[in-house]
DNA sequence: GTAATTCTGAAACGATTGTCTCAGAATCAT
DNA sequence: ATGATTCTGAGACAATCGTTTCAGAATTAC
């Protein structure tokens, strides 16, 4: 029989991720991408596709690692307070072995891509929502145990928030730094109770 | 004595804004750029430079028109929510030629560029602290004025408030009937009183 | 061993990238 | 007209782009 892949699919996937993460789509050229995958080009080609179809397993990926993220956070957190700070401090590190930040994949993507690939439009949106969704139910049930005291629709405070936590890692992406950073939480908080 | 230039240099480079900001840096070639522009590939270099210094030049001309739409919004809204009505609208259209939206350049640029060029971000940054600046102002007279109850500071405020408009700008970008559109204005009202 | 399969690495494909050059047409002041 | 200047348009430059090919090494199952 034949020979074993020697990668782990995942793991190289999750290194084209990474660069697509920090350069964005057209500034990432198939050469570096190779470089970053370690492996040679024809088997990038034979396991992955063309480029767009690797950013999209890419993407893929993010997406699932961030939704799990959330997920996770939805379930451990002991009140919407606690969740909320790990919303905030989440977007430092979604992946722990990196230390510089490069915002949000998804949020990045619908910046460069716009509508310009229905694809990418589609998971982008589909994905927003979900997260949105995740965050929603978190609220929902913190209104109904009185927790928060806002009565707003909890889906509409979901979405501005998460599209707030988004800006925010979209500055901080640009500006670490950024001096403003915890006037967000401690905001986000107070809608929440408006 | 010599030949006057024969095209508008300011119209030129609003083309070129034009383009880059529906594009991105990365998507839009030179010889794109130079059909939009409809000069010689020639006169562009000998006007404008190369394509960062291109890029540069429309960065800083749609800065412009932005901070001074923000800054005319200021002086004639008559309160603070018919203020935050009209942010919320103008970012459906900063250009009134366009109808389609393309989110914030500077957002977009932000998101493309993240840290790589420093010039960028000190341009990026420095408008977003002049904008949030200008925000600022429009709510500490509001609070004075007794027409909104947060007594947080309004630096702070006017900050997340930017940031916010911003999510939303880049979301429309790609969805541009994103049904939760209009929570944003009516939680971001809530935001100043809470 | 043999046969099957998958790796690698380098080379090559045409197309496109950003940039530059230059001859000639066009426009100006005198 | 003359000389000065600036336009155009086409073409060229090397470099890089995404993608494909292929010979040979490496690993597997029998």
């Amino acid at each position: 029989m034949a020979r074993k892949r020697e990668f782990d699919k995942e793991k190289v996937l999750q290194k084209a991720m990474l660069l697509f993460w920090k350069q964005g789509y057209e500034a990432t050229s198939m050469r570096a991408l190779q470089k970053t995958m370690d492996i040679s080009s024809s088997s990038m080609y034979e396991t992955f596709g063309d480029k767009r179809s690797i950013f999209l397993a890419a993407l893929e990926q993010y997406c699932a690692i961030e939704l799990k993220q959330v997920s996770d956070m939805a379930k451990t957190s002991s009140d919407v307070d606690v969740f909320l700070e790990n919303l905030f401090t989440s977007i430092e590190q979604i992946l722990p072995q990196e230390q510089q930040n490069f915002g949000s994949m998804t949020f990045n993507t619908m910046a460069e891509f716009g509508m310009r690939d229905a694809t990418v439009t589609e998971m982008l949106y589909s994905h927003f929502v979900a997260i949105a969704s995740i965050i929603a139910d978190v609220f929902k049930q913190a209104q109904q145990g009185g927790s928060i005291a806002s009565q707003d629709d909890p889906l509409h405070l979901a979405h501005v928030i998460l599209s707030t936590l988004q800006g925010l890692a979209t500055i901080k992406s640009m500006k670490p730094d950024y001096q403003f950073a915890n006037a967000f939480q401690h905001i986000a908080v107070k809608i929440l109770n408006a």
